[in-house]
DNA sequence: ATCGATTATTCAATAAGTTGACTACATGGA
DNA sequence: TCCATGTAGTCAACTTATTGAATAATCGAT
């Protein structure tokens, strides 16, 4: 039942609709937590229930109204006694990784293509959370930006997202490589290459 | 239903029974797939109903018999089938992410436990990982190892979890010294480190 | 003028995952 | 001797998550 805490935190940047949050609001905690609309949608009306966060209705011209929520004092109450909880290990669910490590017994031209298609995604998400970062900092170099006492905690998550994809891509380019070398692949551009 | 694909992949190292599986079986599936005991059994029990395992019952002395599962020919070809078919997002879910996003308005002593707690996890991890390259490698170089025609998957998850677990301790480090500094808490040494 | 995409949400049916307790035997340490 | 720990697994109850469809309005393009 963390959901919940995700959908706190992902409050703390300001107020949003379900629609909002299931379109990866602003990319902030989407990136570490990711759930599908409907659960959203059932977690939000559930927290409105426990009083966590509170709805406002926006009504919208040339487009249906919506429901917008934000953090009750409960709410951030419950999300502050979650920071100090004990973490569960971090859950990953990763077929791609699953496909490379049956990629010898099987389709290595699809599991080029896979690891691909991740690059590709990769490279766009990397690009995105630069544009990101060059929004938080405004001109400032890091240490300022540290020393102006804004919030961290979206910084620093920020950080592991970028380090994160960095690390993705260059992985993604070798395994590749290695791949189009041993199955005799021809070697085609990608999209997003150059 | 990709859980079962996981347990295929993990496998083609060889037999295992659903302990051994529970118990990471040897690093290497389990590092982007973690499942619990119970779906383990579970899902090994069906694939035994659907043919796409066998079981064979080790008598062994002195503890409980096992059930040790492999592949059969049905069970490699699913698993050959699903190399090919497109792969869905990865799905992460980080706890300790949701509360480093959070720590502004939360109890920042009590993130930077969690976070160093992670440090210490992964570098412990990342020892083992160490540790199994050299086995895999047995002195030959990374060159040499890959032009020796042995399967190449497991290198490729295995290095991708070296620069994982790389990129984890260095932002931890970063993090702990940055929400020490802002917090005007006490530098004190951390398990593991030195 | 109709088709498909986008915004915004809800409902119902399954599928998947988690938790806790329980059985059984053996080993090693206090 | 008793207790904790490790091996090896099962059962039942419960919570979460996924999938597919339905509604309803607008916008842009063909």
């Amino acid at each position: 039942m963390s959901l919940r805490h995700a959908v706190l935190a992902a409050l703390l940047e300001g107020e949003a609709s379900g629609y909002d949050l299931a379109k990866g609001f602003d990319a902030s905690v989407a990136n570490f937590w990711m759930a599908t609309p409907q659960q959203l949608y059932r977690e939000l009306e559930r927290m409105e229930g426990e009083g966590l966060v509170q709805a406002r209705v926006v009504e919208q011209e040339r487009r249906p109204n919506k429901r917008v929520f934000s953090l009750t004092d409960a709410g951030s109450a419950a999300l502050h006694d979650f920071t100090a909880t004990p973490a569960k290990p971090t859950a990953i669910r990763d077929e791609l990784m699953v496909k490379v490590q049956a990629v010898d017994s099987g389709d290595a031209e699809a599991v080029v293509e896979a690891v691909s298609a991740q690059l590709a995604f990769s490279r766009g998400k990397l690009a995105r959370y630069e544009r990101l970062r060059e929004r938080l900092l405004v001109g400032r170099g890091e240490e300022e930006y540290l020393a102006s006492g804004g919030r961290v905690g979206p910084y620093l998550t920020l950080m592991r997202g970028l380090s994160f994809e960095r690390e993705n891509i260059a992985w993604a380019e070798r395994t590749v490589g290695i791949l189009r070398q041993r199955h005799g692949l021809v070697t085609h551009a990608v999209d997003g290459e150059r």
